[in-house]
DNA sequence: CGGAATGAGGAATTTTATTCCCTTTGAAAG
DNA sequence: CTTTCAAAGGGAATAAAATTCCTCATTCCG
């Protein structure tokens, strides 16, 4: 499905979603058609799920980011819904994650200081019941990276047999 | 700095920086040109860090996400740096914190399966001299978003006084 | 009451994306 | 061996978008 050059293709996009078609296709070695078929066949295929602009969190307010471990005795189907469609809404949380082991769920959530993540956690356990939460702060973002690493991308063969 | 009208359209890219300057000012009530000249400032002003393309993550194998508490005993400034920079150089690490707490640092590592975690974790510990390593796994990806909370932007008042 | 700066907009220009149509390649059928 | 078809690639025309250039308001000092 995915090739090699597919692959190229998609690491510069990863990095990069400005770079014209052309330039893409100058850096795998072909032209522009094929090349801009190719970004089109896997933004339809769903490999490609959209282009965004990335902030600086300092710019905007978002120089705290803490983790936040839920744990909770409830386990039905329903709640589960309804805690994610809860968790899901608030924008503060960029990430949200079932968790196996002793952790039920693990958010990362973003904002400005710890005042304003205490206003956030009272607003969250307004709207839901959870036995425990634990709480940890970072103090330093060293890497951030959208980029997936595409080394265990499987490049299709040119020939079987 | 940022007012309303740029709050909108940093609203908009995070979304999907494929939507054209005209649509843009469109929806927040500018030309293009004006429009556009905001976008630029951004960019310059280092608001609006690059605009990448997202991949799914099952469709490019990396269907596996765990999370590594790192703590160690190492705490020279030295030490860090070369820590971190081994650390960055991993594509499998997509985050990586340097937390508060008893923890030490955290990272988010993207994988295809256990075993290829179990790969990375050797090859890991191989480089770095870490005291005590703790790994849990992720189920599920609820929500997963580089869109940034807007609501703490602090509009500028387009008067004073 | 002048400008001078700031912000906005229209229209021309340049750059890119997209489409159309044709060529090449390679494998399978006859 | 040819013939045929499908998959990939490429060049050139076209459409769309970004970028630039120039002009017009508004406001704020002096």
């Amino acid at each position: 499905m995915i090739d090699r050059i597919d692959r190229r293709i998609l690491s510069i996009l990863q990095e990069d979603c400005t770079v014209p078609v052309a330039e893409i296709g100058r850096r795998v070695g072909l032209s522009t058609t094929p090349c801009w078929r190719r970004i089109q066949k896997m933004e339809e295929d769903g490999v490609i799920t959209g282009r965004v602009a990335l902030l600086d969190p300092a710019k905007v307010n978002a120089k705290v980011t803490a983790f936040v471990a839920i744990t909770t005795n409830q386990h039905t189907e329903d709640w589960l819904k309804k805690f994610a469609d809860v968790i899901r809404d608030f924008p503060e949380v960029v990430e949200f994650y079932r968790m196996a082991g002793q952790v039920d769920y693990l958010l990362r959530v973003t904002v400005p200081d710890i005042a304003a993540y205490d206003a956030f956690y009272k607003r969250l356990i307004a709207k839901i019941d959870i036995t425990d939460v634990s709480t940890t702060f970072a103090m330093e973002q060293i890497k951030y990276t959208t980029e997936l690493p595409l080394s265990y991308v499987v490049p299709e063969k040119p020939k079987a047999d």
